[in-house]
DNA sequence: TCTGGGGTCCTAGGACCC
DNA sequence: TCTGGGGTCCTAGGACCC
């Protein structure tokens, strides 16, 4: 159930896949460490996450494993281990859970937390010791008013820390920061709203609301604007997330040549995704294909299926025609995907739920 | 520097219908 | 012969997040 909490806590693990790393092989700690792809930095990956050591010498999450390499010739590269990483962040939730508290997961490493206490500092400092004594992890707590608030606090308070940030200091706080500081706001936006005039955050905070949604359009204008002020739900749902698609997509060491070898591999790519999908036993409706041409161009195309199916060759031939009617042969091709739709359960509750234009777990 | 993988949501424009 | 207005469905593309 979705609750309004006078408190939203956020509460993000501190780089949480090298923690979990250092933790199986202790003689790591404090060493650069670099999680990210098959952790052979020769290959086509980027770094998932580097260890704060690692940071140091200026690896980022995001950045090409060859790049991380030449920044820290030092460091040790590991393989992402999804898997294992999933199993400790439900321990990690559960730890939370044990005080009796209601949890929204956001992802693998970082959850909404409602706070109807007067001291949340106090709660931010049990939660944190609660993940450390059953994960031995470190993780770091904000705190807000609202759940926009309660997310950027994070990173004030990181690591190993606590930070509020509510409607009393917001302004003073984030108002001479850039766009980008916000929680939904990149770059593309932030180019956007600076040709505008629009460059901190106090900027958006008092821009014209018409303004913004002759740019955002309807919905984004209006929700930017409040972003700015830090406005927002208060609301954390405990509900488990019910997935929409599931998808799968590879980028290749070496380029595609041939059709026969998109085709093939094509063929792979669904069969992975759709077992994903036979683990939430709902049809498929909707089907999508991407395709990265060499050196990086990517399109992607969609076909809604004549009927809802479960049945495997029914969505692999729908697949394989997309792709024929699609593929633009001769060109090299460097990444495929394959995304799969599924029907969504039926709702319960007929109202529309209160939706914000950010979300996503994982 | 040479750019992963898995997701979600919003917007715009064309097709089609009344 | 040149032309409405509204609504819905579908697809492409964009943007963002972890």
């Amino acid at each position: 159930m979705a609750r309004s909490f006078p408190y939203v806590l956020h509460v993000d693990l501190d780089e949480f896949l090298a923690a979990v790393e250092v933790l199986r092989r202790p003689e790591l700690a404090g060493r650069e460490v670099v999680v990210g792809g098959r952790g052979d930095p020769t290959e086509r990956a980027v770094v998932s996450t580097a260890s704060y050591a690692a940071r140091e010498r200026g690896v980022r999450s995001g950045m090409p494993l060859r790049v991380a390499a030449r920044k820290a010739p030092d460091a040790v590269f590991l393989p992402v281990d999804g898997p294992h990483y999933l199993a400790v962040s439900a321990e990690v939730v559960a730890a939370v859970r044990g005080l009796g508290l209601v949890v929204e997961v956001l992802g693998w490493d970082e959850m909404f937390v409602g706070a109807d206490t007067d001291d949340p500092e106090a709660l931010a400092d049990r939660i944190r010791a609660a993940v450390l004594d059953r994960t031995r992890l470190h993780c770091s707590v904000g705190i807000g008013d609202t759940r926009v608030r309660a997310k950027i606090a994070t990173d004030l308070g990181k690591p190993r820390g606590r930070f509020r940030l509510t409607a009393q200091n917001w302004a003073e706080v984030m108002g001479g920061r850039p766009t980008t500081a916000l929680w939904g706001v990149g770059s593309r936006v932030s180019a956007r709203l600076a040709a505008l005039g629009i460059t901190t955050v106090s900027d958006l905070a008092a821009a014209d609301e018409a303004v913004l949604v002759a740019e955002l359009g309807p919905r984004m204008g209006a929700w930017y604007g409040s972003l700015g002020r830090g406005e927002g739900s208060a609301e954390v749902d405990d509900t488990p997330w019910v997935a929409r698609s599931h998808s799968r997509e590879t980028t290749y060491q070496e380029n595609l040549t041939t059709p026969e070898q998109v085709a093939a591999a094509i063929r792979v790519l669904t069969d992975q995704a759709l077992d994903d999908v036979a683990v939430e036993g709902r049809p498929v409706w909707r089907i999508g294909l991407k395709i990265r041409y060499a050196p990086f161009f990517t399109v992607n195309r969609s076909r809604k299926l004549p009927a809802e199916t479960s049945d495997r060759e029914d969505v692999h031939a729908a697949v394989q025609r997309l792709l024929a009617d699609h593929l633009e042969e001769g060109r090299e091709v460097r990444l495929l995907g394959v995304r799969a739709e599924m029907t969504m359960p039926e709702e319960d509750d007929g109202d529309d739920t209160e939706r914000t234009p950010i979300r996503g777990r994982v």
